[in-house]
DNA sequence: AGTCAAGTTAACGTAAACGTAAGCTTGGCT
DNA sequence: AGCCAAGCTTACGTTTACGTTAACTTGACT
């Protein structure tokens, strides 16, 4: 069973970014693939690590923040002041999207009665009651 | 009943960011505050413009995004053009958001196994289990 | 042998969202 | 009268996350 090797251009495009993006998440540290000469070469692993980086995006972490959390991750948390600093970036986290959740679920209402009276609307134009 | 009124200082503080911002805000069209003299001036209803904002901005929408949801929302929707637009770009908001929503879950989770195993962790430390 | 797509480094450019002086005005104390 | 905090405008600086040439190499076709 030899590994599946992935081209950066085929990473780039399963993930539906730029080769540039991977060269700059690897120049913050954030990827570090093997070398075959001077051409890159990416793992499975490769692509489990940029499904996270691409998230944490999502979800409005800068890339600093998303590497100090793979380096906590990274690093076995083995020393009691290791963990403790988790716990405390865990907390703080969990505070900001409890946060961002609340306002999505707002949000959601929000667009539900925008829609709804949207389409009313649309209905009332399409039976020429306006 | 004479309507309360704010100055950038006061907003500022009671919102936790700097007069530059709310200042930077009035420059994208943001907020249109009256004025005496030529001092800012805000009343409640600035308030609820900053507050949808700020909430916006904690959802990783741009402040170009915010104005664009402003316009579609001041100018009342009765063009049927305007409704189709109004709803595309409220289902692209939408598909966004559930991504967003399944983020924070997963990530949710994924914290809550990091906490319960660094607490477990440090139970064994201070037991002198390690 | 030629070329062509896909890779590489190096370096400069850019948009967003403010931060940070600099220099001016002003209403309110004392 | 003098001062000070708080406001104002103008303008340049800064960070993040890439975009965009430019100029070069390289393995794979034809």
């Amino acid at each position: 069973m030899s590994l599946q090797t992935f081209s950066i251009g085929e990473l780039a495009k399963s993930f539906g970014i730029t080769p540039r993006s991977i060269r700059f998440y690897e120049e913050q540290h954030l990827l570090v693939p093997e070398r075959k000469g001077q051409t890159r070469v990416y793992y499975g692993k490769d692509k489990v690590r940029l499904k996270l980086i691409l998230r944490g995006k999502r979800l409005g972490f800068s890339l600093a923040e998303i590497s100090t959390l793979f380096e906590l991750y990274d690093t076995n948390p083995n020393s009691a002041a290791q963990l403790e600093t988790m716990l405390q970036l865990t907390k703080t986290k969990r505070a900001v999207l409890e946060q961002q959740f609340n306002d999505i679920q707002m949000l959601m209402n929000e667009l539900d009665d925008v829609e709804s009276r949207c389409e009313e609307e649309l209905n009332d134009i399409k039976r020429g009651v306006a």
